[in-house]
DNA sequence: CAATCTATGCAACTTTGTTGCAAATATATT
DNA sequence: AATATATTTGCAACAAAGTTGCATAGATTG
């Protein structure tokens, strides 16, 4: 497990440290995202909010995470399954969020289907989110 | 035009007054989303930001507008096309967000496709967002 | 282990959103 | 048409979210 972590931050070229190694691992461990709130919250205050700021921004220029379009402005995080290089996203799953107990959940064998757009328009990204009850909430 | 405006207004049991009136005119204006940023800046001035937050606030509730959900965490707000009644929207469109103007387009024609969810999870409502270039950025 | 480079925490600040309340405006009533 | 009632507005004060500069602490390299 630690040395996934390490091996993660090395190979992104990103320097070992307490904050990213905890917040990677809160990643690891939730399979969800996570919003800004929720990482400042279990990461106990171990951390300033500023270093939490900064953390996500690099894992995001890394390709380590991603952003999930909500309809609410909470900003959510999520990690990257595989293959996402540099800026260039693969995150061409749906995402699902829960009107119960608000988890995000990444359904990464559900893709996201592609649609016929008006004459014009040049797509680069489809994005798809579902709300409704969530598994563990039935 | 005003005569329409007046008439949305009351429909929906809103007393007709000088900011909703504005902002209603520059959403029937601006056929895109606009964000609370956006209003701000258009009308100039001219009203309190309390009172925008509470105009969109009250358009929402009864359904006059929807919230577009965006990676980035600015909230967009778009017209309700037609009959969606109050709390509960038919906004089952596809929204399309420019790489290059920035602007967030309704394809109203475009519907929201189902897509098949793992066992246990509950869909109540689906959304999409593409993002790309728009035809007025060629 | 020292030198260098990078990340962190602090402080101060900006932007965004919320709440209570008195004054202003819109609607309803006679 | 003028008043009474209800609703909306703007202000002030506040809370939450996000940003920036800079000195210190920590990581990496040789």
């Amino acid at each position: 497990m630690n040395e996934q972590i390490d091996f993660l931050l090395k190979r992104n070229q990103l320097s070992v440290t307490g904050s990213r190694k905890k917040i990677l691992e809160l990643f690891l461990d939730s399979k969800g995202a996570l919003a800004h709130g929720d990482i400042e919250k279990k990461t106990g205050e171990k951390f300033d909010r500023v270093t939490v700021y900064r953390t996500l921004q690099s894992f995001l220029e890394k390709g380590i995470i991603h952003t999930i379009p909500t309809a609410d402005n909470s900003i959510r995080y999520a990690l990257c399954i595989s293959d996402c290089t540099e800026g260039h996203h693969h995150d061409n799953h749906v995402h699902f969020v829960c009107s119960d107990c608000g988890n995000t959940t990444c359904l990464a064998d559900v893709t996201v289907p592609l649609v016929k757009l008006p004459i014009g328009f040049k797509p680069q990204e489809y994005q798809m989110v579902v709300n409704g009850i969530c598994k563990d909430c039935q």
